[in-house]
DNA sequence: CTTAATTGCGTCCATTAGACGCTTTTAAAA
DNA sequence: TTTTAAAAGCGTCTAATGGACGCAATTAAG
């Protein structure tokens, strides 16, 4: 929520912090970090503890530094943050052959993948954000794969869009735990049975799922169903 | 993550706070509070200013008490929250006529509406939460909808699943303005024209956008979208 | 060699959520 | 009616947080 352009600039922080320019005069002591070392410190302690981990002062103990001199690269903790996102995503896979269908099945698993792999991701692509570079080019890439389609500029961007909400919710439902559903079927289960005149559509439908022992897959189930979809409109 | 159990109750706290057991026993002082009015007070402050003005402090100043009397309604914020939310959401629309696909796109219509009459409500369904009463209604409502489907149980979660996560993701793109599909064009306007070479796909695809002029309707394009998806199932 | 930009960071502050324990209220038990 | 103990209200205190500010040390440009 702080301003550090060093000239009147008019562009937010954030968008300033995400697409950084390099202009380096070279005047004054060298700079005993790199803005990437934190940005990976802070992806690093996220990682392991979690989003709330990732304090200010912690990651400067990590890089053995005080707390302040952070600020000399990062304008602050929101930054910070939004760039450890983009760092987390890395670049998108490159597969630029086969049917658009196919790439955008392996685009959606391998963002997913990701995600899952950096729950605190998600906790924090909240709202209108500005994305960063890694983040622009998984879009690129995804539109890349929807160009053989006779849909829209306006309509691919939708695409992605709806298939990015589902990667997101899915990864989201399974984070901090690897039989996700399981356990949400072992909290839900007293509540059910304590009110099951009131929910027995829900009740029946869990009892279902945990007799079926089926496995965690409502992520490609949605997946498929999305892409159908899609198919739907593209064959029209 | 405090434990107000009076009895050595094994649940956590959070499905208590949201469960809540009627026991009331008489004695001392009369409760000058509800936990209802307590919950009511958060939402309506989430409401005006968002879900970082919603402080133990600041609730308790709307109700006229001290800040630590909350807790004997309340085991902490993180309760207070979830509650808020189950409040915001309230009762699903009995809507139990007309075919699968008009329900549950009435049902998906309506959800969307409420989480963005409420856009903190996005900020705070993170990974897996114990669902409250009207949640679980929500559930059960979309469930009483698809009881026409040959789909099996487990399936019929998945695709309330998918259509809450799609739900989720588009509330969540446009809380905070009316507008978001322009304002976010305008964020990147100035990046894509900087980076063109790298991001061309993306540039065109926005552009195509801001010239047709289109309103925000990703929310229903990926709606239909994914009623096709499972329609297709369906009929297999 | 002088100068000015730039870094590292110590100090300070405002805000949080929450623990703990005291006092007061009030219904149940004697 | 008196006694008793459960429960409410909440003042006080603590630890953690993000961040403003300004000073001293560093280092390249002039």
């Amino acid at each position: 929520m702080s301003e550090a352009a060093p000239e009147p600039g008019s562009a937010p922080s954030l968008t300033e912090a995400l697409w950084p320019d390099p202009p380096r005069t070279k005047r004054g002591p060298k700079p005993r970090l790199t803005r990437d070392e934190i940005v990976s410190a802070a992806a690093a302690t996220a990682d392991t503890d979690g989003i709330d981990a990732v304090t200010m002062q912690r990651v400067a103990d990590v890089l053995g530094v005080a707390k302040m001199s952070l600020y000399r690269y990062v304008p602050g903790k929101t930054e910070l943050v939004a760039l450890a996102l983009d760092h987390a995503l890395g670049n998108p896979p490159a597969l630029r052959s086969g049917p658009w269908r196919d790439r955008l099945r392996g685009w959606a698993i391998e963002l997913h993948r990701r995600m899952s792999a950096h729950p605190w991701s998600l906790d924090i692509t909240v709202g209108t954000r500005i994305p960063g570079p890694h983040e622009l080019a998984w879009f690129e890439e995804g539109l890349l794969a929807l160009r053989e389609t006779p849909l829209d500029g306006s309509q691919r961007l939708d695409v992605l869009a709806m298939l990015t909400f589902h990667v997101r919710g899915s990864a989201q439902q399974k984070s901090g735990s690897d039989r996700p559903e399981a356990e949400l079927a072992e909290l839900l289960g007293p509540i059910l049975a304590t009110h099951s005149d009131r929910f027995p559509e829900t009740a029946a439908a869990f009892a279902d799922r945990v007799d079926g022992a089926r496995r965690d897959d409502a992520f490609s189930f949605g997946l498929d169903r999305i892409l159908d979809g899609v198919a739907t409109l593209t064959a029209e």
